[in-house]
RNA sequence: CGCGGAGUGGAGCAGCCUGGUAGCUCGUCGGGCUCAUAACCCGAAGGUCGUAGGUUCAAAUCCUGCCUCCGCAA
């Protein structure tokens, strides 16, 4: 059971790894873009491709999602952000449990959105964990970790990816040493735990009154979806990539464009305490460009400000 | 019919309202300056202005249809 990206590269890799899948559980086709296309998930393609069966219920919560189930008689769910929570009874049913791949060393970052959470806190690593799952979010008994290094560049994406490839390789070992009975189960300590909530817009307005690292992080940790934001003269404009300039100097003005360089492709803006590049941005109708395009094209100059952005 | 922006030499844009020889910041090519350079100077190439019609003496510019791309919202 999983959606996005990253459960399909997990489901990939059970396929791979020769497990026998009774079915495959997705959300719904969503309506997306301009048009509202109906678009399906990451998962549903990838277990097509495989031949596999899926289904896409709008809630577990019902006898007939709970009979389609009892009917596949699956010895193990597994699940990897399905963006859906498993009732009691489903969570029960498995002769060898539900189990979750989850995107951070729990139990930190419990949640939806371990990965992004885990760049904009600064955090130098992260990783993937496989726990049994219970009733509340993320909080199940732990099997198997892999620590994952966050590089200081790291957006999003990047370390998505990593996470996921890492996720679906433990994922396979722990199913093995699941069935082979040599699995070991670990408590999560709940005082540690920290909560990872899903994105909000608000979390996307970016606020250069802050230390340069800060602002860095939280434009990685946004990149390549959904981006930080801040206003241009009253107009949004995402930014897609940066660089730390400078760490320390305080700045009077922080948000104010202290360079348009072209040639490097960069544009330095102050921060509280350092400054940043910017190197990709995304103005609002257009899209995703290079700095020097955007300072070529003279949408920016030195001694702009660019200011927390509110709708 | 959810809201909106846009299609102009290789890139990013201006010009459109107030029709009349296609412009800006770059890139590319050639030459010059320099110990040297991504810096500076001189010069050049490169555009059926998305597409099909219409109005007009004249359309990138006004009108209509169509295609494509993108941002927001979900």
């Amino acid at each position: 059971m999983g959606t996005p990206d990253f459960a399909a590269v997990s489901l990939e890799a059970l396929v791979k790894a020769g497990a026998d899948i009774v079915g495959v559980f997705t959300k719904p086709d969503m309506p997306q873009g301009r048009k509202l296309k109906l678009t399906p998930s990451a998962v549903k393609v990838c277990a097509l491709e495989h031949g596999l069966t899926v289904y896409q219920p709008k809630t577990l919560r019902d006898d007939e999602t709970f009979e389609l189930i009892k009917s596949l008689a699956p010895d193990m769910i597994i699940v990897a952000a399905y963006g859906k929570i498993l009732p009691s009874n489903i969570l029960d049913y498995p002769r060898l449990g539900c189990i979750n791949v989850h995107g951070s060393l729990l139990p930190k970052y419990r949640g939806a959105a371990p990965i992004q959470r885990a760049i904009i806190d600064g955090e130098r690593e992260t990783g993937v964990t496989i726990m049994y799952m219970a009733e509340g979010i993320d909080t199940g008994d732990m099997l198997a970790k892999t620590v994952v290094p966050i590089e200081p560049n790291d957006d999003f994406e990047a370390l998505h990816d990593k996470l996921a490839e890492a996720g679906a390789k433990l994922l396979v070992e722990t199913v093995e040493d699941i069935e082979n009975g040599r699995s070991k189960r670990e408590k999560q300590d709940d005082l540690k735990s920290t909560y990872a909530a899903k994105i909000e817009n608000a979390d996307c307005e970016l606020d250069f009154d802050d230390a340069a690292l800060n602002v860095h992080n939280r434009i990685r940790g946004l990149s390549p979806f959904p981006l930080a934001v801040v206003s241009q003269d009253g107009r949004a404009l995402k930014l897609v990539a940066s660089e730390i300039a400078d760490y320390f100097t305080p700045h009077k003005n922080p948000g104010e464009v202290m360079k348009c360089d072209a040639k490097n492709n960069r544009i330095e803006v102050a921060c509280r305490e350092g400054s940043v590049y910017i190197t990709r941005v995304l103005p609002e109708g257009k899209g995703r460009m290079n700095s020097s395009d955007y300072i070529n094209g003279r949408k920016i100059d030195l001694g702009d400000r660019l200011t927390r952005y509110s709708r």
